[in-house]
DNA sequence: AAACCTTTAATTGTCGACAAGAAATCCCCG
DNA sequence: CGGGGATTTCTTGTCGACAATTAAAGGTTT
């Protein structure tokens, strides 16, 4: 008989942990359902409540929004192939976390595919467009004093994901929207609470250059935005780094 | 009972279909069965073997390839999710058929990639790049003589893979593969059999501009040389469109 | 004869079952 | 006191089973 005391032979057997999941009784399309968790998933990633490395074990998932494997896993292998999770042979899923080279790389792909979408934008933009685009200006102005970084993310990026948006090319935006969730997670790793640091003024600048049919410029100073982003980020990144070597026990104070 | 010569009532039974497959027996790690299922499909989508919108119901492929439908289902996926497969709810895949509209979105995006990718070639390409560039035009001007156009194919835009390859960006890497395939595939759609266009000069000239550090003209020789390869298509479609009505009509299935 | 309904097969959507691999702990031995 | 099994559990990989949906005929009615 095995009493609650006996620690037992093997690996311990886990508390059955209860996680309260939302499961929407009612019934909905099959299509809808991957798309719940899909977005489900990627917000909570957004929101930084699910931190890289987190682990993401299907049965739990299962559990949480109520299907089968096969659906966790379609989900999970979409994840994979945007990069927002890791996925290893035999091993749990969790959430990415990318390397340094990595976030070099991707700032480097950003770049270029934003250069790249920017005359597609003046090309196809209509009056609307820019009154759109300049709507959204003051919405992220409002935001950035009034809410807390954590939730504000969402909207820094919006700006730029507006313009892969208006380049009216699917694949082109479908590209750069999947580069700026990796960004959000790439800050999602390296940011301490309460760094606000995109300066809405660089994204009227573009805006500006824009409307003014001056792709170039438009350009350049996107480019400029974006590199003082990366060089941010860079930055936290050696502090952590830092207390990283530190936690692994090297400290060496002798 | 019912003898061959009844009809029946409903949907006809169809003949079992004995589709000869190649599994191959031995055992393989997990991940090479994807892999092999996978580029199977592709390979045989560029060789124009499978011609678009051919049917690909899964428990075909299950047989063909000695799998369950699992795995077919994911591989099924991924080729969705690279669009050389379309996925309707509740039918059979079918061999992905883009409209004229969607052909024009992906050249823009084509041309729009690579024209940001070539930059950084221009930054990281070493002279052994070069050197490896420079041969595999040689290649490629032997091989316009020796073989058809069906199997040189794959030899022209390994040209433009290498481009995105030499810019030491994974993901733009990813991405330009991703749209030369699906190049790939319209060409199968519309060029008529014996139609050998990509002029192997226009890639020379590319490279001496790379070479001699003169970026901006790399960019617009690119250019020109993939407007060019558009414009060619689009005539090429306009008849094939006519003897696809045709078609339409009399064959539904090969 | 054309439009609608019925029947039947083909095909996908989803799930749990079973097996294999990895991880975590404990025990034993040096 | 530390390291190498041994053992148990967790977790994924893969498959066939069953239900639901769609396609394709034939029969029926107007």
């Amino acid at each position: 008989m095995t009493s609650t005391a006996t620690p037992g032979r093997g690996r311990p057997k886990v508390r059955p942990q209860a996680l309260a999941g939302q499961a929407p009784a009612g019934r909905e399309k099959p299509a809808e359902k991957e798309q719940r968790i899909y977005t489900a998933i990627v917000d909570r990633v957004m929101e930084q409540r699910l931190k890289p490395g987190t682990r993401l074990p299907e049965a739990a998932l299962c559990e949480l929004f109520g299907v089968g494997r096969t659906l966790v896993q379609k989900v999970l292998q979409r994840l994979a192939h945007d990069h927002i999770v890791e996925l290893r042979p035999n091993r749990s899923a969790i959430v990415a976390m990318p390397s340094r080279e990595e976030v070099g790389k991707l700032f480097e792909a950003r770049r270029a595919l934003e250069a790249a979408v920017l005359p597609l934008v003046a090309e196809h933009a209509t009056r609307a467009d820019y009154a759109s685009l300049r709507r959204q200006l003051r919405q992220e102005r409002d935001a950035m004093h009034r809410y807390a970084q954590t939730e504000w993310a969402g909207l820094a990026s919006a700006f730029h994901l507006r313009l892969g948006e208006l380049s009216r090319n699917p694949m082109l935006h479908r590209y750069l929207s999947e580069i700026i969730s990796r960004c959000c997670l790439v800050v999602a790793l390296f940011q301490p609470p309460g760094n606000a640091t995109c300066e809405h003024h660089e994204h009227e600048r573009v805006v500006a250059c824009l409307e003014a049919g001056d792709v170039a410029g438009a350009q350049q100073e996107n480019d400029r935005h974006l590199r003082e982003l990366e060089a941010h980020i860079q930055l936290i990144e050696e502090d952590t780094d830092q207390s990283l070597a530190d936690m692994l026990g090297l400290t060496d104070r002798s």
